[in-house]
DNA sequence: GCAGGTTTTGTCATATTTTGGCATAAAATG
DNA sequence: CATTTTATGCCAAAATATGACAAAACCTGC
């Protein structure tokens, strides 16, 4: 599972490193050493490969042609980039993602047990700020399941 | 699978190259170098040939003399045209293709799993802006699945 | 606090991808 | 059939991504 939070810098070229705790997950839980990166809100989400195929079946499943498939489409697998760790732990994060969420310097790779995160240091900051407050009114939720 | 969005140059003659992802997705999953190319509202839907036949024989299904068939028929294989990929991983778009959807400079190709689009920029910044709204809303029909 | 290993980052060389240009071939036009 | 337009093949420059190596920073156990 990903747990945890860890920052990373961003090289001009668009390499970071993955937190070797989260390449150890990868390896060890989900035998791979592919992730699939795609744009969520104001981060990217990361899927090891085989979480990420599981959801394009259940997607292959929707009537294809229909308008909020194609659109849903457009947005989740029009922003998935398939990215392969090197040898020494970095990916390539692509130029129309950085772009997208003005990607540079420190990044903040979040663990969220089946996927990660990752945020710019100035979004991580604003958004936790809210979603602190979103957890301080949903710890109930919990109790309920 | 094809996946992610590129931003490619096209030529004054009508020539863009493929996303070298896409080509590598076209040889390795599709065994063919050979993609149709057909208007599809507001961008160019692009298929390996392979895929391309199986819509083929689900339109063949379709009660063949109703005016939406017809109509369909007449816009999606009216406007389908084989091309094939060039020793560079170039194609050439149809002129008048180019020309109803005003193509030129930036095109954006976006991957959808089993096709790809391609947008001229200005109509992809508009409907992207869109698609995102009706993500935001379908983000939950897939845990009904 | 320090030695030893691991992880992260920087740099450079190499390979791949994308683009531009030009010459030739094919097709359309009158 | 000649002329113009459009498409194709080929080469090479420019931009980008990848691989390898090594320095720096960071843990960890002692």
């Amino acid at each position: 599972m990903f747990r945890g939070q860890f920052v990373h810098l961003i090289s001009k070229t668009g390499r970071v490193s993955i937190p070797s705790k989260f390449r150890e997950t990868l390896k060890r839980e989900h035998k791979t050493s592919k992730v699939i990166i795609t744009l969520f809100e104001n981060c990217l989400s990361c899927y090891p490969l085989s979480e990420w195929e599981k959801l394009e079946k259940r997607i292959l499943k929707l009537p294809r042609f229909k308008k909020n498939t194609v659109d849903f489409e457009r947005h989740l697998i029009g922003n998935a980039n398939e990215c392969e760790i090197d040898t020494e732990g970095r990916i390539n994060i692509p130029q129309i993602l950085r772009k997208e969420l003005g990607l540079n310097k420190n990044l903040i790779f979040v663990g969220l047990l089946t996927r990660f995160e990752i945020w710019s240091e100035k979004s991580w900051n604003v958004n936790s700020k809210n979603s602190f407050k979103n957890f301080q009114r949903s710890r109930d939720v919990l109790d309920g399941i």
